[in-house]
DNA sequence: TCCAGTCATGTACTAAGGGACATGTCCCTT
DNA sequence: AAGGGACATGTCCCTTAGTACATGACTGGA
């Protein structure tokens, strides 16, 4: 449901047509919480019925712009103070971290080249935002200095991420280090994966247990 | 589809039932990249049907053990070779700082402090982790390598949210530095807000154009 | 005047996520 | 013998996400 709290939140700056909460939910936000266009138009009529907006004025081409009401307003800040914020994460690059050692060792080098190259593009883009934050450019509402806070966030999680790829390069996996997969202890268990390779690893194992 | 891929991937370890891989999924992965029973036992099935994986033994209780086919092994493999990574990043709590400027300063700083508390925690989990596979607990089969890469994202994406939500109780917003909002210049543009409290600032703006 | 490009809104369909419900087994303790 | 708790598998249904498709208005340049 957050999606619905964002375009009141975007909303409680000004009025503001479909085609604006699009584009807003791009700039910044896009590489963190993405919404399309369809889920927009649909949540605004919605929140149209719900009494949270209503239709501030009608434009040429049929654009509709929308107000947020009293209702709307209290709406998003019930939200922000009360509701537990949705902590899941979900970064399909670390789930597939898990399985590099499926991997070749030179195409995992390739592919965690060019995740760092990704991720310090996308954290390059959020700095020279706030940049041009910091510069002055865009002002110094509330909504703007907000709005800082989140590029901030922005720039360190990419960071983050970058530097991580580039010191998993670094790290050198058994079958890089020594030419094959199976060296070590391969037999050891591990948490959750004692199971591994046998197949059952209860006390209730395979059969007769009654 | 990247489920499919992830109990694909668990089952190159070695063979394991519906219940096993959910608590594999809970464990490292949980707080990475979320998945619930009913999904995965789903998949299971999809999996099978497609010839991926197949039945390796019954247990008591109805267990079902799962072992990869080689079509799995290889079908795991052109995922992580050839497919491109999915690099949606969604995170509520990016989201809602976008939308600080209508928190009261308190509610604000209360709010900050939790959530750097939560990323907090979650970090040290996660470096726990690291640090009980450092020390050799489960090993240094091939598979404990690769997931050491997973805990450490897991360590340098929380410990930097962890941070970012301590620089933000530190960044002075004018409402809490002022006692009000509106201070500065309000009315200054920014970027996709331009619109902001006008309503309409395309060139074809409000009515008569045509 | 045509055409490309942007503005602007929407529907339809499919896939994925997530909570609630339902069922039954086996083990250990009291 | 009874009961709690972990083991174990599944269905159902609703909501949310995301892609493809469809349509039309207006602008500016060739």
């Amino acid at each position: 449901m957050s999606l619905r709290h964002g375009l009141l939140g975007l909303l409680a700056e000004g009025p503001a047509s479909g085609y604006d909460l699009s584009r807003r939910f791009q700039e910044v936000l896009g590489a963190l919480w993405p919404a399309q266009h369809p889920k927009i138009y649909a949540e605004l009529g919605r929140l149209v019925s719900d009494g949270l907006i209503d239709i501030d004025s009608h434009g040429p081409r049929g654009r509709k712009a929308y107000r947020i009401t009293e209702a709307g307003r209290a709406e998003v800040r019930r939200w922000l103070t009360t509701v537990d914020v949705d902590h899941t994460v979900r970064l399909e690059a670390l789930l597939r971290s898990y399985f590099f050692w499926l991997m070749d060792p030179d195409d995992l080098a390739r592919h965690l080249a060019s995740e760092a190259e990704f991720y310090t593009e996308q954290a390059a883009a959020y700095r020279a935002y706030a940049a041009r934050k910091d510069a002055g450019e865009f002002g110094s509402a509330p909504q703007v200095q907000s709005m800082r806070i989140t590029i901030e966030g922005g720039v360190r999680v990419y960071e983050a991420l970058a530097e991580w790829a580039r010191w998993a390069a670094t790290y050198r996996l058994p079958a890089a280090t020594a030419g094959a997969p199976g060296d070590g202890d391969p037999g050891a268990d591990h948490p959750g994966g004692g199971a591994a390779g046998t197949g059952d690893d209860r006390g209730d194992s395979g059969h007769g247990d009654g």
